[in-house]
DNA sequence: CGTGTTTGACCCGCGC
DNA sequence: GCGCGGGTCAAACACG
């Protein structure tokens, strides 16, 4: 590793034998050098152009420990859908800021080893490829969008191999969480075992005025830490449900303040977000929730409703529709397929369905879209998506 | 009163 | 060994 990127790595936080990914911004941002020098050659992200070649990138499954299922199976019942999760961003783009939308592309990749990817479409002025370094995040040059979301993980060895391993992992949270307190001699063990086994991590990029995304989870912030060479402070926030040691940090790029990246760590060991004061109605009809939540780390809502009540009342399938935007522009690209099995079991969501049925059960049965958007968008969808099956 | 935030102190790993 | 920086703790505080 050059010095260089020591020196980034170093000034950004980042362990020598971080789990989050190191960007290695030549080759155009092409060509990403992964943590435990491991080198990725991306495809051809020509991303200005809309000729995207990511066919190869679902050619396995993947797993993310990600509170939601971004390309989860659409057929399920799962209210943790990617689109759940958009409209989670969308709201909370639309009610925390002046910006009118913004885009969610993820684009799930995979190296050869463990490590998962997600790229995007996102906007990457220099300075976010600067950022991404730490989190192994973005490295392209595509247009831009008012407001956008990268997404990218880093996973120890265990995130993306099978479901053992993952409950193995998230054992070892667990049970540093409870002896988190224990006699030093043990809590050294711990670090060291820690080191070699790393919750896996989701860190993600998003363009936001709010620091902390109202991702559904409930947050206490239990720390906050200035960041070197940056104004803007680091925060560390934990799940509040009780046994659930998910963290995640929530940093602006000092580069470019208006992009806020956000790590995920660890699995959350409940199904969906839990809260003692029980919210759970939200969690099946989310749409019929107008609950007034405020934008702060703690608020814990759907957002849709409280976007169609602050962004000018507009309509469902208008609103879908801007979400839907995000999935069709990248559909049309050939980069937004579904990947059926790239769920995010890092999530632990064992009653969830761990997309079974890659690539066809969404389109056949389109779940929650169904339900909303209006078909001739689904099938647009969809056409692009059996396209893209056929180019396999 | 319950919940979440703030913030200084502390611990730990790492590089020199 | 020492200093630095990241991460965490926990008491104090704020808020509804």
């Amino acid at each position: 590793m050059t010095d260089d990127l020591s020196e980034k790595k170093q000034t950004q936080g980042i362990k020598a034998d971080d789990e989050i990914l190191a960007i290695d911004a030549a080759e155009e941002g092409r060509a990403l050098t992964l943590g435990r020098d491991r080198t990725m050659l991306l495809h051809k992200l020509e991303l200005a152009g809309n000729n995207i070649n990511f066919s190869s990138i679902f050619d396995a499954p993947i797993s993310l420990p990600f509170p939601y299922s971004y390309f989860e199976d659409h057929s399920s019942s799962n209210p943790n859908s990617f689109l759940d999760l958009l409209r989670q961003d969308h709201h909370q783009f639309a009610s925390s800021s002046n910006s009118s939308s913004f885009s969610f592309d993820a684009f799930p990749l995979q190296n050869n080893n463990d490590t998962n990817l997600f790229f995007t479409d996102l906007p990457l002025p220099q300075a976010m490829t600067t950022k991404a370094e730490e989190s192994s995040e973005v490295v392209n040059t595509a247009p831009t969008s008012p407001n956008s979301t990268s997404v990218s993980s880093s996973s120890n060895e265990a995130a993306n191999d099978n479901t053992n391993k993952e409950v193995a992992v998230k054992d070892q949270e667990e049970g540093d969480q409870k002896e988190h307190k224990d006699t030093k001699p043990q809590l050294k063990v711990k670090k060291k075992n820690q080191k070699k086994a790393r919750e896996a991590r989701f860190a993600f990029l998003t363009k936001s005025d709010i620091d902390n995304l109202d991702d559904g989870y409930r947050w206490r912030k239990y720390g906050q830490k200035a960041v070197k060479n940056s104004p803007y402070p680091r925060s560390y926030y934990r799940c509040t449900t009780v046994g659930c040691g998910v963290k995640k940090r929530v940093e602006r790029s000092s580069d470019d303040p208006s992009i806020v990246m956000t790590t995920y760590e660890g699995q959350h060991s409940h199904p969906f977000p839990m809260t003692p004061r029980g919210h759970l109605g939200m969690l099946t009809s989310p749409i019929l929730d107008h609950g007034a939540t405020t934008a702060s780390s703690s608020s814990f809502s759907i957002p849709q409703p409280r976007y169609l009540l602050t962004q000018h009342h507009q309509p469902y399938n208008s609103m879908y529709n801007t979400s839907l935007n995000m999935i069709n522009r990248s559909s049309s690209d050939g980069t937004f397929i579904n990947p059926g099995s790239s769920s995010f079991p890092g999530f632990g969501y064992d009653h969830m369905p761990q997309a079974s049925t890659p690539t066809t059960s969404a389109i056949r049965d389109h779940g929650l879209l169904q339900d909303i958007l209006p078909s001739q968008i689904r099938e647009d969808t969809i056409n692009t998506q059996i396209n893209e099956e056929d180019k396999k």
